[in-house]
RNA sequence: CGGGGCGUAGCACAGUUGGUAGCGCGCGGCGUUUGGGACGCCGAGGUCGCAGGUUCAAGUCCUGUCGCCCCGACCA
């Protein structure tokens, strides 16, 4: 990608709206735009960042035999009223809409009514079982107060898996499975020295539900852990009863503040049951499927990351997720003549910082403040020794690399 | 939804007792500059969130409304 194309810019000054830093940078830095409070734009570099998370979990969640789809936002009350979450007063953080003919249609807020009312197509006998669908979709809700730029929003985008199993046993074992997919996705995405899977309030088929939280201090959570952090639970289930449950004394927990990634829950046969998702058995009855559904918040996570790994520079993108791995400038005519040459044919993992009337300093900054792993630069001094020198964002390390090697390391 | 703060140029801000709106960054032009956000000169850009009201006169005072930030409550 070369600098000059994009139609965004840095900027010097943090928009007021944001105090916390990671979104600060993010704006400056021109990763995302805001509409409104909680709801944002993700430009071409946010974008870039957001699918390469997308990927990620997606590369994970189809290992465990999972699928994807794409389901619609506008949504069918009738399943809803079914559950009895239609309701205002049952769910406060609805969006709704109307139809021009009349009626009322809701803005998804997640989608285990019209995804359960779907599978009654596909789903009638114990072969039809089990089913995994994934989706990432815009899911709407209206909270009473957005926060923490892109940690808390009224739009965002979701990785919402659901599951369809024969039984709690079966269930029980896929739930498992996407324990292990989450850690696998958290430790890709640089934050899995940070994130633990915790206990959280269940509902009502199942104790506990689980969260994955990551420690940071723009979390909006609160979250206890043993000494070797074999235990961590929420706040929300600090009682006497599950410390007893958990075996651990509330005496030797300590606490930290951290944002919430993900999370996974039994639903059991609570939904299937209203709706009327039944599959019949080997012996001909008729049994509810037994549900489970795992988010994991997509957009939330850019910004929990964001936060995490930004210095006092700007921001410090992982590998994996930066928009560019290298951004290349050359100082001086001949150097910035031998980055083209370098740059061609490598638009997808470069960014070429070719502004010509723009000072050296000014483009260090900004390098910093996009965050791209790996800044390159060639000069007068480091054409002297045919080598181009690498500077390692997070780490600050610079050395020298023979032109030759490092054009080989880019193809 | 309770409490607090705030809406003035793309961004960040100033604007005194009410008297025809300013600085910095950014943007355009010319020139000088090019290893850590350069410098000089010239220039463009604002119905002061919106709607009423008071007044000879409103960015400034009053009322309403919309929006933004923070704390709290809320967050299967």
């Amino acid at each position: 990608m070369r600098y000059k194309h994009f139609f965004t810019k840095t900027l010097r000054a943090a928009p007021k709206d944001e105090t916390a830093r990671g979104a600060q940078y993010l704006m400056r830095a021109g990763y995302v735009y805001k509409e409104l409070a909680g709801v944002y734009d993700y430009l071409p570099l946010g974008l870039r960042v957001i699918e390469n998370i997308k990927q990620i979990v997606r590369e994970e969640l189809d290992k465990i035999g999972s699928q994807e789809l794409l389901m619609s936002t506008l949504q069918n009350p009738e399943p809803w009223q079914k559950t009895d979450r239609w309701d205002i007063e049952k769910m406060d953080i609805w969006f709704r809409t109307t139809l021009a003919a009349g009626g009322e249609l809701g803005l998804a807020p997640t989608h285990e009514e019209p995804l359960t009312n779907l599978m009654k197509t596909y789903i009638s006998s114990y072969k039809d079982l089990p089913a995994y669908p994934y989706q990432f979709q815009t899911k709407f809700r209206n909270e009473l107060r957005a926060k923490s730029g892109i940690m808390r929003t009224r739009e965002f985008i979701m990785k919402d898996l659901y599951s369809f199993s024969l039984d709690r046993e079966s269930h029980q074992k896929f739930y498992d499975e996407v324990a292990e997919a989450y850690k696998k996705i958290y430790i890709r995405l640089g934050i899995g020295d940070d994130t633990y899977q915790t206990f959280a309030s269940g509902g009502v088929f199942c104790k506990y539900s689980h969260e994955f939280q990551t420690i940071t201090e723009v979390g909006e959570d609160l979250i206890w852990f043993n000494e070797d952090k074999s235990v961590v639970l929420n706040d929300e289930v600090l009682n006497d009863e599950v410390l007893k449950d958990l075996g651990v004394k509330r005496e030797e927990l300590k606490s930290a503040k951290a944002a919430e990634v993900g999370n996974i829950f039994t639903l059991g046969t609570k939904y299937s049951g209203a709706i009327g998702l039944e599959y019949d058995t080997k012996d001909g009855k008729k049994e509810p499927v037994f549900m489970g559904s795992y988010g994991i918040g997509v957009s939330r996570l850019m910004g929990v990351i964001a936060e995490k790994m930004c210095d006092d520079k700007g921001l410090v993108w992982p590998e994996h997720l930066a928009p560019y791995k290298y951004y290349l400038m050359g100082i001086g005519d001949e150097g910035m003549q031998k980055a083209e040459e370098l740059y061609a044919g490598h638009e997808e993992t470069v960014l070429i910082d070719d502004r010509a009337e723009v000072h050296p300093g000014e483009k260090f900054a900004d390098a910093d403040l996009l965050g791209m792993p790996y800044r390159v630069v060639i000069s007068e001094n480091s054409l002297k020794e045919d080598s181009v020198e690498v500077t390692d964002r997070k780490t600050g390390e610079t050395k020298l690399i023979k032109t030759a090697d490092f054009a080989k390391e880019l193809a």
